[in-house]
DNA sequence: TATTGTTATACTCTATAACTATA
DNA sequence: TATAGTTATAGAGTATAACAATA
């Protein structure tokens, strides 16, 4: 938990320059820390956007908010069932159609959502912590104008941190 | 591939804020491009920061290179195999010790590293255009400074650009 | 015929624990 | 006894495909 010396901690030579690896170490350890936040809510990190999401929008069912968040839909499945065994959401038959089920965010629901998500900007707040208020700001930024340039890649959407199937055609060539 | 108005792609909301998410779906996107870019290398990514680590220190031992890049040293065997099947890196026996073997580069692998580094300076280039050239500097100092920063934290070194942790990315906005 | 929600299955990747041969 | 390399196994997680109910 001490930062001790930044300074004491040397990255690899080749992995210094090494973009992929700068974001895959910082994101695997803010996951270590929002996952321990968020660790007894149902479905971890996800269930919580998922409990986000029932909030924030209207009237939404299962497959729109699992487009909206990039979860494949037969994987909501279980984070509704989920946060529904923990009565954070319901499942609400929609009248216009039959077949969707709306996710509502129960009260209980509402509480843990505001619980987790302060406990969430905490971790992030740990993470951040080796910049300045100004850098962090200035850093978020360009991480969001970064993402709406791979979103308009016409990239799908990401189910994970980790998704893309690995090259591994064999060969030897110069 | 085009980048299109960056204006027209607009983040969820809920999402806008989410320091995982942004993370999640930058390294997503800089995983497709560099993945495709590095494809016929054995063990993509990976492969090559073993490629890159045999090469550019003295003699190491597996274990030693797969500590240095926080690889799992069973996962380790495979990658090298993989290297070593398509002729990029050798097996030598360390005189000094019968138990350790060192990975030596070959001349086909110091092409391939070569050829594959200029590929994936090109993705990099391709993920963060939407930031200028002095952007692009402050960004990638933020995230090493960040990194030192997880690293310090005394957190295990993560498994690589594509780490094995569970879920994804998270949380919310409201 | 297409779509929502569900279930079951296969596949990928990681972590764990043995086992060997050395030290 | 501890360590380097290897192997096999179990686990978490995702994607795929099939299915029922409804549009």
């Amino acid at each position: 938990m001490e930062p001790s010396d930044a300074e004491t901690v040397a990255l690899p030579e080749e992995l210094h320059e090494d973009l992929g690896w700068l974001l895959s170490q910082v994101l695997h350890g803010f996951l270590q820390a929002t996952q321990a936040a968020v660790g007894d809510l149902p479905g971890g990190l996800r269930g919580l956007q998922v409990l986000s999401a029932a909030a924030s929008g209207c009237s939404r069912n299962q497959l729109e908010v699992a487009r909206r968040l990039g979860i494949d839909r037969s994987v909501m499945v279980r984070l509704v069932d989920d946060l529904e065994r923990s009565q954070l959401v319901k499942r609400c038959p929609d009248p216009a159609d039959r077949r969707a089920r709306i996710i509502r965010p129960t009260d209980t629901g509402l509480g843990w959502l505001r619980e987790m998500t302060a406990r969430l900007r905490l971790a992030e707040q740990h993470v951040l912590a080796p910049l300045t208020a100004d850098e962090q700001t200035v850093f978020t930024d360009a991480l969001r104008r970064v993402v709406v340039g791979v979103l308009a890649s016409g990239l799908p959407p990401a189910s994970g941190p980790c998704d893309g199937t690995p090259g591994m055609a064999e060969t030897a060539g110069a």
